[in-house]
DNA sequence: CTCGTGACTCCCG
DNA sequence: TCGGGAGCCACGA
């Protein structure tokens, strides 16, 4: 399809294939680009190009189905967000993988 | 140019 | 079972 195999590029397009009312896990991402273990870079480029490239940061979470934000970094937004797009949170704040979690 | 950091994840002891 | 260390890549100073 295209010639541009940066993981920067990769990542961001299969943020951005995410659906509306699905989540996707950081390690999910990475290894769609084609590195399981670069989450970290995952995070920086939702730093760095969220709203640059229009990226649905919100639907990306980690591993255990939470949200990794601290609650000064924008925890209540990313879950009203989710919870706007039909996401729903366990007691634990936890959410669903087996109805929620996005697979490539 | 080099160095440090980051909303993570996996493996090993 | 739980804790610590290593790995991944990009971006800012």
């Amino acid at each position: 399809m295209k010639k541009e195999d940066s993981f920067h590029q990769r990542a961001i397009r299969a943020i951005k294939k995410i659906p509306r009312g699905k989540i996707a896990t950081y390690g999910l991402i990475a290894a769609a680009a084609g590195s399981p273990r670069a989450a970290r870079q995952v995070v920086r480029i939702l730093h760095s190009s969220s709203d640059k490239y229009n990226l649905p940061w919100h639907r990306v979470i980690n591993r255990d189905g939470k949200i990794s934000l601290p609650p000064a970094r924008g925890y209540e937004l990313q879950k009203a967000l989710l919870e706007d797009e039909g996401i729903v949170f366990s007691a634990d704040d936890k959410i669903d993988f087996d109805h929620f979690l996005w697979s490539p």
